[in-house]
DNA sequence: TAGAAGTTCTACGTCTTGTAGGAGATGATG
DNA sequence: CATCATCTCCTACAAGACGTAGAACTTCTA
């Protein structure tokens, strides 16, 4: 299992941008990012970490690339989540463990999932 | 919510010990960890800084200082798993995904322990 | 063909982690 | 009580990750 190194503030900050707005361009995550007063580089910087990370693939379109995430949001955090769960040497303790600590809406949606599965 | 801070490798090692051999010292950390051929000091720092992450708590014993961990692993996992499952903005369509990535196995012991939730 | 917009490379400061030595404190032992 | 074995504390340094960005080079486009 490849590990899935964390992620700096920056680079969350791009790859919520990724998945919001599809592929994107270094100059429309900048706009998007705007607020937060850095320099266009700064975006492009991150940009080719993230894709040296393989959080995001880009392919050329005319002068410029357009980064897209390679894994959605939500299977990246399952991701997330199966690497942490990893760790475990008693993953079922682990998982009662996790079981036990969601919110009882979020235990539902797991019920109704795992009913799915079958 | 707390953000966990990931630990490096010889953090890691050393959160073994002290979950598998109860409260250690870190004499008995640098000792159970002797393959690794690295000094006793190291083991010292790497404790200190688990203490300044809260993830071990100590109490001295005569001249040394013994060192426990403040959470169980299981209890640990679940904080990293409910953590990356914090980053999700659709969290029903995030524990989706993973409930369809987790083993069958997995799967049985993640029904079983949210039906003992009621 | 010149300018706008894009990319690439390089760089630097800071924080984290691995790694450890030296100095000082303290408990045990003869 | 003096000394030795231990233990802790403080400090340090190298490497890598991350935030941050400018300078230089390339390439559309009008």
């Amino acid at each position: 299992m490849p590990t899935v190194t964390s992620l700096g503030d920056l680079e969350r900050a791009a790859m919520q941008v990724a998945w919001e707005s599809g592929p994107v361009t270094g100059r429309q995550v900048a706009e998007r990012l705007a607020d937060r007063g850095l320099a266009y580089t700064t975006w492009l910087t991150v940009l080719t970490r993230l894709e040296r990370k393989g959080l995001l693939r880009r392919d050329r379109h005319g002068r410029a690339y357009t980064y897209t995430a390679v894994a959605s949001r939500e299977d990246h955090i399952a991701v997330l989540m199966r690497q942490a769960l990893g760790q475990a040497q008693d993953r079922e303790a682990a998982l009662q463990h996790f079981a036990r600590s969601v919110s009882p809406t979020e235990a539902q949606a797991l019920r109704r999932a795992l009913e799915d599965l079958e």
